[in-house]
DNA sequence: GTCTATAAGTCGATAGAC
DNA sequence: GTCTATCGACTTATAGAC
């Protein structure tokens, strides 16, 4: 009984530092961080953080997933998922450092005993699986060739959005979500 | 005079280890692989491999260098810029490391002090201008949409060749040069 | 020019006091 | 649950033999 208090005063801990390490990369972006740093900015000692996250790994992953979680909240689909993922990329610009997180952890998720290893491969089917749907929706509703395989499409815009924020990384002038954009009325006109 | 002899030997001796080094990167992938182990399966002492790179990331960087000439050469354009491309992302199934390497070490270029950071911005360059014209060409030859934008579609074929390798990383039944291949389908008919 | 030997400084991670 | 203190491993650097 009394045990419930400690533990959810516990998880809400851990939330909080979640939210204040996502600020502090979406701020000032991630070049190698050390956990040190991390928690000094997020205003804990170093044990004090690990306390909550087995490991940097783990921590990182937890900053990614928090990321969904707000930006699924933020940008609500007004339009449907494409509309939604093209906001998210917009709004991709803001957040410079999240972006080189996001791409540094999913190349180092390739090991299978990575933390973030199921948790890409889970992103990667949710969101092909949601593209795969808005492909079939706009060929229903008339504003997509009917001959584009939906699986196909999705995999590919899934692939341009993470590629191309490779380049944008490199070069602030590449207009990411408009790139998408153009390249899904080229497939689908 | 006599000074070019031993000059030369330092760019072969340098040469030697950088092939190595790609060797093992080839076969046995990279998990964030120390230098010391590295210098162990190339064959040097510790400072020996550090007598001919700066830093790890300058090394890491030579090795992505020392791949595209390696590449470049293996896969001569039988056919134009693009058909070279499928080629090597054919070859890429064999070098599961190099690609990793090569996502790893571009998010981390986005800082303009890292060693690759040139590296990039450059590949990406002239990348872009030969796939742009690819396009150009093909259009002339009338296999390609005349309402294509070249430099668009060679950005957005960059950016899936990129992302598709991490959607492969993750899932190695994901066919690279498959996808690409239809999307070039999708856009040029 | 090339190597062996060694050390400085920092990292992620942990043990144990309170 | 949060701290001080500390561990082993890492990148990086230097001194000096050949």
């Amino acid at each position: 009984m009394a045990d419930r208090g400690s533990y959810a005063k516990g998880v809400v801990r851990r939330e909080e530092i979640l939210t204040a390490a996502l600020d502090v990369f979406s701020r000032e972006g991630y070049r190698g961080t050390s956990l040190r740093d991390i928690a000094k900015q997020v205003g804990v000692s170093l044990p004090g953080l690990m306390h909550y996250f087995d490991s940097k790994e783990h921590l990182l992953t937890a900053i990614l997933q928090k990321r969904d979680q707000v930006d699924g909240d933020a940008h609500p689909a007004d339009g449907d998922f494409l509309d939604g993922l093209l906001a998210i990329m917009r709004h991709n610009r803001d957040v410079p450092g999240l972006v080189q997180l996001y791409i540094t952890l999913a190349a180092a998720a390739e090991d299978p005993s990575h933390p973030a290893h199921s948790f890409f491969i889970e992103r990667f089917a949710f969101v092909r699986l949601a593209l795969a749907a808005v492909v079939r929706d706009r060929q229903a509703a008339g504003t997509a060739r009917a001959d584009l395989d939906p699986e196909h499409v999705a995999r590919v815009l899934i692939a341009v959005a993470d590629g191309i924020q490779i380049q944008w990384a490199l070069d602030r002038t590449v207009d990411m979500a408009g790139d998408i954009e153009r390249l899904w009325d080229a497939i689908s006109r």
